[in-house]
DNA sequence: AGCGACACCTAGCACATCTACATATACGGC
DNA sequence: GCCGTATATGTAGATGTGCTAGGTGTCGCT
């Protein structure tokens, strides 16, 4: 079977969305396929994890929306990093740094 | 304050719990101890977290528990991996390598 | 007329981790 | 003999995040 289902580590998404906002403004469905593109479609982000965790950073005013009419002419919401949101984009990046850092030493510690 | 918290993702400690039952059998306070110590005092593992974790890995057939006195001459439970619970370390140790690639990706990912 | 891609949304579940508490023994210092 | 700390295990409840599974509507192609 092996059913290949990836999933995604709880509290990172908030991160991954951050950083593709930050490379410039974005609709929420495009946000979705370019993680799922740069990941070499090892993400696919499903519709509910990604909305409510836009709204999310909304709410935490790390992500500032907009409605605009998208590349095929329609109206999406496009979304765009707030100062505070890049300040946190580097907050977070750090620390998964840290955090993958200290795991890699666990896995490698020999007897 | 820079209340300095770090928190596990989740998903990651069954991985680092197995790995250090790996290293050979070790009672659970230990498996916190040494945790803390490899990583430089990077992961605090709380309790509520640890025991929580062991009897699920339990559960699941990947450890095995035996009551014996520890060093310190106490009743101490010691756990040991069974050969499905070596499995699956090799398989999240596997994963959690994809999935790192991936997330680097992202974060490296330019205009 | 129907279908797939685009674009948004929500409700409810699952589940892992955290905080906080509870229990008990061994050991050292006073 | 008593007290505090370290050792050792455990549970209850809250929190938060991501998932499944549903829903709405538009556009373009055949």
């Amino acid at each position: 079977m092996t059913e290949e289902k990836v999933e995604l580590l709880k509290g990172t998404l908030d991160m991954l969305i951050l950083k593709v906002v930050a490379l410039g403004p974005i609709h929420g469905y495009a946000i979705a396929q370019r993680i799922q593109q740069i990941s070499r479609d090892f993400f696919r982000l499903q519709q509910g994890s990604l909305y409510p965790a836009l709204h999310r950073l909304e709410d935490r005013a790390w992500l500032k929306a907009e409605w605009k009419s998208s590349e095929t002419g329609r109206e999406a919401k496009f979304y765009a990093l707030t100062p505070k949101g890049r300040k946190q984009l580097e907050a977070e990046v750090k620390s998964w740094e840290q955090l993958t850092d200290a795991v890699a030493l666990i896995l490698r510690a020999a007897e």
